[in-house]
DNA sequence: ATCCCCCATGTAATCGGTTGCAAGAAGCGT
DNA sequence: ACGCTTCTTGCAACCGATTACATGGGGGAT
């Protein structure tokens, strides 16, 4: 407004060359001599131009910018993905646009107007629980899932080894000696939550040992839930001696309230997370739990995302490893 | 590319009217009498037409969009504030941007480029380090601090009360009767240490209580650094019984580190927090500690922002009120 | 010397809405 | 019936960059 930026035409006009020069220049370089680039280089830096993205968006037909849909802006575990998309994306000079899925009242019609071609050139999702219409419009640009997934939707999605490392938590209860063992898993519906109980059901059965309903208990990934399970099992007449989280916060919030109520972690109940928040390396004892890279996976579903929208068909899912920290807050099944 | 979006002009044709009128119909249908407006709307409905944003912004000169600068994406304090900035902007139909200024090696040149007009409309900068010069150019948005602010800025802050806050917590550890106060503070540059330990000393002066060169350390809100402290203090001959840490991650480290040394919290020692996370109240013990509403926080920045937008002449600086929360990290003096 | 090809550059159409201006219609007062 | 205001609508010029196509000059081969 009180400032006039140059426009290309500025800059063509200083370098007494066309605006197709300058565009090229600053986009195709090897299109054009090297003596005029200088020049072209030089009446840029002069005018101290930059482009115009609005301008050059519609004329390129694109947006520029990748739309990261997740379930809660809030929850530490998935900024750390976002950082890791953003590491790539930022090396293609693209944007990263989040938003947040559960924060307000807008559902479904806001959703889907955000995933529009208009908007973002592609979308990283992030919620399994969103209603497939969302994407199913002609506008939705290509997407990937990533962490959660929908299995109705058909994109590719890059994911943790979930199953694996369900298993991985529960072998090691079990080689520990536990054989009592429950599960505090996450919200019904969510894809994560099935993985991971099919990991441990299937660990369970493998070693022969029971897998009873009254020790399954459901939660929604918060401490506060955690804490709300310690006190079912502090309640229960039959407990177990050992417990699987489907992520760390309940775990933490879990064991603070047992040791609260006098149980001692581990020598007389084990708890073992999922995730490898920093947290998890601080808490007293040491929370075991399955550690997940998630820059990671962020960073591959935005590789993928940028492959797809090249034209690649890429992989229907990518695993990533997951591996077991041992850490104190596991031990020998009490005699 | 496969499927041609509808334009205005389709819906135009199908309405028979011009796409003037549908542009008006859409942007100001108050200046459309109701029979074309109904014609409108229902060609609209017909076509599916959305408005194709990048050719909006540039007819109107903007981007549609708000950048946000945060220090780190990973840090779950920045992301509570990202979603009260969100909440704002949802309402206006602006995009929230995010770009993490400590992401990766790109520096002062990636982030002047970042914070300029045809990429964002307006910036919220939750970053006090940046250089001055990243702001300085005239392509510059206009733009607002939050959380933490840059004194050579003269642009609007919305900030909590840090000094009052820090002399709260000060205040609470000496009406419990300490005499012998450390402090754990975050790193030097940071207007927050600056602001915060002011407020510290201040309230040990007030006390007429010594303020030992020694029992200042320096931290970086980490919990590895509260860790680290923590060592620091079982190593000194003659021990604090209390200390205050400039987060509430900082203050779980130690105090975690402190109780695995056999340090009885809050028995023999008290610690106390600052920004109430969730895991303060998760901790055993509670984490007494100060809290701020950053979801609150990062609304007051997005609407001072837009307000800015808008012409409006906002106060230099709001700050946000803070309250003290006792829980069980703090008590009595030991004898 | 002639022809052909390639390289560098310019011309102008185009991306898809928005909005200043003007014209026509309708309503109102006298 | 006339002049004036108010309301609706259309025309066409933008916003700023990109790129298909055309053009002209230079170099190499024959």
């Amino acid at each position: 407004m009180t400032k006039n930026t140059p426009r290309v035409r500025d800059v063509a006009r200083l370098a007494k060359v066309s605006t197709a020069t300058v565009s090229r220049t600053l986009t195709r370089p090897d299109l054009v001599s090297e003596t005029t680039r200088k020049l072209v280089m030089k009446a840029v830096e002069e005018t101290g131009y930059t482009v115009n993205i609005s301008a050059q968006n519609l004329r390129r037909q694109r947006t520029g910018s990748i739309l990261a849909l997740v379930p809660n802006l809030g929850n530490p575990f998935f900024t750390d993905i976002l950082g890791g998309i953003n590491v790539v994306l930022r090396e293609r000079k693209l944007n990263l646009l989040v938003a947040d899925t559960t924060g307000t009242s807008g559902t479904r019609v806001q959703m889907a107007a955000l995933a529009h071609r208009s908007r973002a050139d592609g979308l990283v999702v992030m919620d399994g629980t969103l209603a497939p219409e969302v994407f199913s419009h002609s506008a939705c640009p290509p997407f990937v899932q990533a962490c959660e997934w929908n299995g109705q939707l058909d994109a590719p999605r890059v994911v943790a080894d979930n199953h694996l490392g369900a298993g991985l938590a529960t072998r090691h209860l079990i080689a520990l000696g536990h054989r009592r063992i429950a599960q505090l898993f996450g919200p019904e519906e969510n894809p994560l939550t099935i993985t991971r109980c099919a990991g441990f059901a299937d660990a369970l059965q493998a070693a022969g040992l029971p897998h009873r309903a009254e020790w399954m208990i459901e939660g929604d990934f918060s401490m506060g839930s955690g804490q709300a399970a310690a006190r079912r099992i502090l309640a229960m007449k039959d407990r177990p001696t050992a417990v699987f989280c489907h992520s760390d916060g309940m775990a933490f919030g879990l064991m603070a309230e047992l040791q609260r109520n006098g149980v001692r972690v581990p020598l007389e109940f084990s708890v073992a997370g999922f995730d490898d928040i920093e947290l998890a390396e601080h808490a007293t004892p040491g929370l075991t739990t399955i550690r997940q890279e998630r820059a990671e996976i962020g960073a591959t579903a935005a590789r993928t995302l940028l492959a797809i929208l090249k034209g690649a068909v890429p992989e229907a899912a990518t695993v990533l490893p997951v591996r077991l920290v041992e850490r104190g807050s596991t031990g020998p099944a009490p005699a």
